[in-house]
DNA sequence: TTGCTCACG
DNA sequence: ACGTACGTGAGCAAC
């Protein structure tokens, strides 16, 4: 803590800076809050990290200002303030006054002078100053008492500037900038400056005369080529400086003990930052309230002795006596739910087990020592295995990997708030309870201990019966019930069966592609006649394109791109290219597939458990990770190979795949209704020769394979949401071309032109796209005005209707298989979903049947307008998995 | 942490 | 006039 620092914020370049620098976020009132977010956030990063003893913020006041006096095109050529910036000026005062900090602004001032002011008094009093802005005007303020802190790119980011920074980085004092300024000018504040005098040739002339005004007094003594671009400008040098003089005098009321700053206004910074929805700063102040240590002296106003916030508090009582144990059972029993929050690790075990019981205190039960943790899990296992019961969790798929560990069941699984709050936002970034709950319920939860889980556990109870009113008004409640919820067990018995691999197997694979990758490691060296970290597009980049002098196609915002596409490109210029696309090829065969999975195998089990995530992607789709399982290779064969590892668990078992046909495009054909395609799919015909004969005016018999091929890449493009550029790059044909193709393709299926136009006006009437189970995918980027980002959101608009309504159908079937699977007592494990694929470890006994159940789950989840068609593949390993 | 690259549907 | 296919996760290099 520093008493005698004070920091000066200039709130208008900030707040400027940070809603260019942020995308228009906003509340779910929908008030746009990214430039106070920005400014609120960076504000606080620095209080933080200076703690200073005095703070103060200028805003600017007034249109006109007295520099529009001598030079009325002052700052002409800015727009006008956006709509959606105007309003977060007053929402940031909002914030200060929370943060009990002052604000100044003057008629006819910019910030920048109340700041010089403000500096000037601060400096008299022998305060050392720190003046927080975006604006590099304000580096003509450094002295040795003040300092300033320039935001660099992005807002969070900032750097120091003192007066050695000054001159290492412009070659002039600090006092010098205005003169650098009347000579360069500045076109963001329109100030003319010298035509023709740029950085360079400013800085050496200040070096050498000091300032505008010694340059004019010296005029006859400059280089003819100075003088040539001086002469006649003198007039307008000596207005731009002053123009770029900031004011150090201005007439404001200013004492400076009104910026002596004791911390913010706790409670009300709360209200301020829920009200905006700051869920992150949020955490931070309670965070930072719950971390102070109130037996040592703070160490920081930002956490120091202030009044408790208003957390969400809950009564909890730990139990110890079996009275007590006997007492949660009939109340449980009585009150016919319980929500359960687990404190645990995965693999580990339970630590404690907080109940929250309706119109009851939360229980906490400890497995710590060893008679006790009997009885807590007693308890614990009486309330999951009860059918009578319902259960709430926030998370259950972790909780049942927890349960899994003491081999307790679990029966009545009611409602996983983590999965309600997906389908009701899909984009959202987490799920944590203590963010859904600020969302959804408006409270905020304490940030750590014992009161923060007892208070989950009763969230939990509330959050459960506010979501599903939300999801039973979009009439998502089915999909959440039969679906989502069901499929959550689902997942968790097939990332705790895994799927067994060959461990030696991935050894041999490893050490065969060391030898390879080390072989070509040499030759490219040798080629390019000096040694290089090849997995280094940085250091790659000027091998290529200096060195060998290759064209250069693709640039990144970074340097010279070295991508698979790039490098195709240049195979015919020097043989070292092929050499890197197999070097690339076997070096991610061995780092992520070999090597990757082998570390990830449990040694216990001797399997790959990944975890399947049910609340990470937009469409509804699942995502694989740790290991991701859902990329294995398949399409080249050096990395089919990989597949080979993929082993029954069991001698006797064998891998069988069953994976949708076309299911997108079935979807497509399903949800438009274009004749052609409907018809396409019920006469079982090849639906990208159907596409082809269409598109190209070919009869189906005499489509080529290059023929069929083009048409299969405009059927993808349908399905993402197509443009004639992306097409035009996939077929590496002309963009005109492209354009061919998609005008023939809605010509001849103006079923689905007219489907895709639909979509996209009830998208943008809506605000969200549907599935076929009504799962629902919000879409603020159709909204943008940013051509780029409007445009995204129309291709996610056609896309998410397919991938989500696919995803649906698979998660329906995997449902369906399991039920059918646990209830007929097959030996049948489900391990894997790759988005269209099922994978299963079975017994060769159970294969006939087994076919035939998950055929008919599979095909028959959700009837549609065509058939669905799925193929079935069987093996000794999922490489050798083939059509039966 | 971010950017690039690349594996899959 | 703008610069683009949709949805993911992971390893590596270089900040």
């Amino acid at each position: 803590m520093s008493l005698d620092t004070m920091i000066v914020v200039d709130a208008n370049s900030l707040i400027h800076r940070a809603f260019h620098a942020i995308p228009l976020l906003s509340n779910s009132q929908g008030v746009i809050t990214n430039a106070v977010y920005g400014f609120t956030n960076m504000l606080s990063k620095v209080l933080k990290e200076q703690d200073p003893g005095l703070v103060a913020v200028a805003f600017d006041k007034g249109k006109v200002t007295f520099r529009h006096q001598d030079y009325a095109e002052y700052k002409g050529t800015r727009k006008a303030t956006p709509d959606e910036l105007r309003p977060q000026f007053i929402l940031a005062k909002e914030v200060l006054k929370a943060m009990r900090i002052p604000c100044f602004e003057l008629e006819g001032y910019e910030a920048d002078d109340l700041i010089g002011t403000i500096v000037n008094r601060a400096e008299a009093t022998g305060l050392s100053v720190i003046v927080l802005t975006g604006d590099r005007d304000a580096l003509q303020l450094v002295s040795p008492k003040t300092k300033v802190m320039l935001t660099r790119k992005g807002i969070t980011e900032t750097e120091l500037f003192d007066e050695g920074k000054v001159w290492d980085k412009y070659g002039v004092t600090p006092g010098q900038i205005v003169d650098l300024k009347g000579l360069q000018g500045d076109a963001s504040d329109n100030i003319p400056g010298v035509p023709g005098v740029g950085e360079k040739t400013a800085a050496a002339l200040i070096k050498e005369y000091g300032s505008v005004e010694g340059i004019i007094a010296n005029m006859d003594n400059l280089l003819p080529k100075y003088q040539k671009l001086m002469r006649g400008m003198e007039e307008q040098a000596l207005l731009s400086k002053k123009l770029a003089t900031i004011v150090q005098d201005a007439p404001m009321e200013l004492d400076l003990s009104q910026c002596s700053w004791r911390g913010p206004d706790f409670q009300r910074l709360l209200e301020v930052y829920q009200e905006l929805e700051f869920k992150t700063l949020i955490k931070q102040i309670t965070a930072e309230q719950s971390s102070a240590n109130p037996s040592k002296e703070s160490k920081n106003k930002m956490a120091k002795d202030l009044p408790p916030l208003e957390t969400y508090q809950v009564g909890y009582q730990t139990v110890t006596g079996q009275a007590d144990y006997d007492e949660i059972l009939v109340q449980a029993s009585h009150a016919g739910k319980v929500a359960i929050f687990l404190d645990g690790v995965r693999g580990e075990g339970i630590k404690s087990i907080y109940i929250a019981i309706p119109d009851t205190d939360v229980y906490l039960l400890t497995v710590q020592e060893q008679a006790s943790s009997h009885r807590s899990l007693t308890i614990l296992r009486a309330l999951c295995e009860s059918e009578a019961i319902q259960k709430y969790f926030h998370d259950a798929k972790s909780i049942l990997w927890l349960l899994h560990h003491h081999g307790i069941a679990l029966r009545s699984l009611t409602s996983d708030t983590m999965v309600a709050a997906y389908l009701l936002n899909p984009t959202a970034s987490n799920y944590d309870l203590s963010d859904i709950a600020l969302e959804h319920l408006g409270i905020v939860l304490p940030p750590a201990g014992e009161t923060a889980m007892a208070a989950k556990a009763e969230a939990i109870l509330r959050l459960a019966a506010d979501l599903f009113k939300k999801l039973a008004e979009r009439q998502e409640d089915r999909l959440f019930l039969e679906v989502e919820l069901r499929l959550v067990a689902v997942l968790a018995d097939m990332e705790i069966a895994g799927v067994a691999v060959d461990k030696q197997g991935l050894k041999e694979m490893s050490a065969e592609l060391h030898r390879s990758i080390e072989g070509l490691a040499a030759k490219i060296h040798e080629l390019a006649g000096e040694n290089f970290n090849i997995n280094s597009p940085k250091q790659l980049g000027p091998i290529l394109f200096e060195k060998l002098k290759l064209p250069v196609f693709k640039k990144t915002k970074t340097g010279y791109s070295t991508d698979a596409e790039v490098l195709e490109k240049l195979a015919e210029e020097h043989e070292i290219v092929a050499l890197l696309l197999e070097y690339r090829q076997l070096a991610k065969l061995k780092s992520t597939y070999a090597d990757g999975l082998a570390a990830l195998v449990d040694p216990k089990t001797k399997r790959l458990h990944s975890t399947f995530h049910q609340t990470v992607t937009a469409t509804g789709r699942l995502s694989s990770a740790e290991p991701n399982l859902q990329n294995i290779p398949i399409r080249m064969e050096s990395g089919r190979r990989i597949r080979k590892v993929f082993v029954p668990r069991q001698k006797g078992n064998l891998i069988l795949t069953a994976d949708y046909s076309q299911i997108e495009l079935r979807i497509l054909a399903h949800m438009s209704q274009d004749a052609g395609f409907l018809d396409a799919f019920r006469q079982g015909q090849d639906i990208h020769t159907r596409t082809a004969s269409e598109v190209f005016s070919v009869p189906m018999e005499l489509v080529t394979p290059d023929l069929r091929n083009r048409a299969k890449a405009v059927n993808f493009g349908i399905v993402y949401g197509i443009s004639d550029f992306g097409l035009a790059r996939d077929l590496k044909v002309s963009r005109q071309e492209a354009k061919t193709y998609i005008d023939n393709y809605f010509a001849r299926c103006p079923g689905v032109r007219d489907y895709i136009d639909r979509v996209i006006r009830e998208a943008k009437e809506r605000g969200y796209v549907t599935t076929l189970l009504n799962r629902r995918r919000y879409l603020p980027e159709l909204f943008s005005k940013n051509f780029n980002i409007r445009n995204f959101g129309e291709r996610a608009a056609m896309n998410t209707p397919i991938q989500g309504s696919a995803a649906d159908i698979i998660k329906l079937a995997m449902v369906r298989i399991s039920k059918e699977l646990k209830e007929r007592a097959f030996a049948s494990q489900m391990v894997l979903q790759v988005h269209d694929e099922l994978i299963f470890d079975a017994p060769e006994a159970e294969i006939e049947p087994l076919i035939v159940l998950v055929r008919d789950c599979m095909e028959n989840a959700l009837p549609l307008d065509v058939p669905l068609k799925v193929d079935v593949k069987l093996g000794p390993n999922w490489y050798e998995a083939k059509p039966i």
